[in-house]
DNA sequence: AATGAATGAGCCTTCATTCAT
DNA sequence: TATGAATGAAGGCTCATTCAT
């Protein structure tokens, strides 16, 4: 029964998520995860035969799917500041919640595995392009000024990172994340 | 003569500086200081006695001084549009430099020895502070609009902490960043 | 049906045999065998219990038997010289076929199996009291001069063996094997 | 002072020479080195970084010099025949010694690093050169009968060869080996 | 001040082997 | 019979760190 495999597989990569947001990538060892999953060395290195290894299946396996929702929106004829606000607290939610840390952490696996993938790179400029569609749809709705949506959009993607970023290392208040990203939203909005 | 080792002591903390934006700061050892600066394992070990030792000293010694700087041009009364202007020219160069790698063996230090001095911390409110300070100075000299300085003291400086996270692992095209600062200088000038 | 096991038992031998000749002994694991036999752990395991036990089938199945055939032939009364030359045949197949890596193999298992067997040994008495026996047949048959046989016979086992050895690292040319097999059997006819 | 390092190398050498001799290569490990030298593993690492290391270490720093020997005795015009008869009581000693656990431990390590530097072929390829050069002076000084040289030279050579080999894992008794060479010798003197 | 040999802890990885299914 | 998940021991390797010189 491959069902048992499956099981196991998560259970490594729950913990393996939480480790990685507590101490990186680098410094998580394959006796970590088995201490956490209470795994044999042998039983952890059936599923995956390094931290690597469980890495990649992390960030693969946890695919957000906003880009698909904002898609869908636009083509439903969505209100673009509905979704621009949507956003903004998907990313509050998620600095709350320390994803900046596995973000740190995604940093010091591609220094550490030169060559590779590239996940920063693809995720950055996903981000950027659909924020742009997104914006480009808030203008041609008059929701937005006449703005360089280009640009705009590598500001809000970048800027949010680093708050997501700096959260990871300096415990900035909620309310002053909070205002942040209402800032970006007022900023945005057709003034008049 | 302590000269000599004075000496040794910054051909060391070059080497360190060097190891620690290529490799962050977890996997540069003591040996790799070794090889880099030529010293064997005991004369490395009179200077310092781990690579944590170094990379305090290293971020220690690494003051730069724009605070004071701009402390100073205030009290000359310098405009603060110059000034502002200055220091994103820096921070541009900074990114170049690639200061971003800096900064994320910082967060890795900071993951990795976790009680301790918060550097990234003190940098930020440091940085945020002086920034606010001058963003004061620059409205109460008609230079820029009425806006919240705290708010938009935070937003420039973690956005452009982003900017330089983001170019550590992202190339970025040097357009695109110059771009994303004088856009940042733009919107604070008083419009009319 | 008993006669399911004793197919995958063959299987098996089959498996193992071409890879203890590519990789002797010590270096096969029970993983290779479940590997190139398509078997899981627990299906090679019900067959054997390790790989020395399958290594020891191996062994014991592989009766080659030319003793006995080499008996009923000097029972008959066939030439000497005719079953010498055909052993020289059977040697030199072998050769070509790299059973000398067998043998290496069998270094390997009683030198990491002390106490056990001694295959080889066996294999050597074997063979040289076989040998002996047919020079003396061939001297009484007029067929050989008159040499020590106990001592050619060993010569002439060593020497095949030698050569056997020698072959499964070094890629000596099949002539020069054959020349070499031909001598033997020169030096040992009449002259006359 | 290198002295000490050269020291400890050498130890670690001789207990490998043992070790090998006894277990093959591929049953060798670091920890057997550790052992049997009192060195810790980092100790060990120092001077060595695999068994692999070790064992070139010692085949290269293992030269017998028969070669040179036999070629400085041609020159001054020595008897083949003494030379020979050296030969052949080095080899007898070599058998004795257990010269040939060594051969086998060589084609473990053959086998286990393939492509490698062919030790054995090149082994191989001195000894009969050397052997068939001693062979032709012999001729030319009358010593021995007319036969072909390259032939009895691989002849020889892999003979006494599988003599090693056997031995190391059949106690043949030493007068079986003893009489075994004299046989060779008198083969080749000429008969009158 | 500096050298480099040595230690020992800790992580990585591979296997033989067992066991529930 | 056969599967494949899991265990635990063994061996490989790397480092921070110490120390005699």
């Amino acid at each position: 029964m491959a069902q048992k495999g499956i099981q196991t597989k998560n259970k490594i990569l729950d913990a393996a998520k939480k480790l990685f947001m507590q101490k990186g990538f680098i410094a998580v060892t394959m006796s970590d995860l088995c201490d956490t999953t209470g795994l044999s060395r042998g039983g952890l290195y059936r599923h995956f035969s390094s931290t690597k290894d469980v890495f990649i299946a992390l960030l693969t396996s946890d695919k957000d799917n906003w880009e698909d929702e904002t898609q869908k929106a636009i083509e439903a004829g969505f209100p673009a500041i509905k979704m621009l606000s949507y956003y903004f607290e998907q990313a509050y939610a998620g600095i709350l919640e320390g994803e900046g840390r596995l973000s740190l952490a995604i940093y010091e696996y591609e220094r550490s595995e030169q060559d590779e993938d590239g996940f920063l790179a693809k995720r950055y400029s996903y981000a950027i392009d659909m924020m742009e569609r997104l914006l480009q749809y808030g203008q041609s709705r008059g929701e937005f000024d006449d703005f360089d949506t280009r640009a705009e959009a590598e500001h809000l993607v970048i800027f949010i990172d680093g708050l997501k970023t700096a959260s990871a290392a300096i415990p900035l208040p909620p309310e002053t994340i909070k205002q942040q990203l209402d800032n970006l939203l007022n900023k945005l909005e057709r003034k008049q």
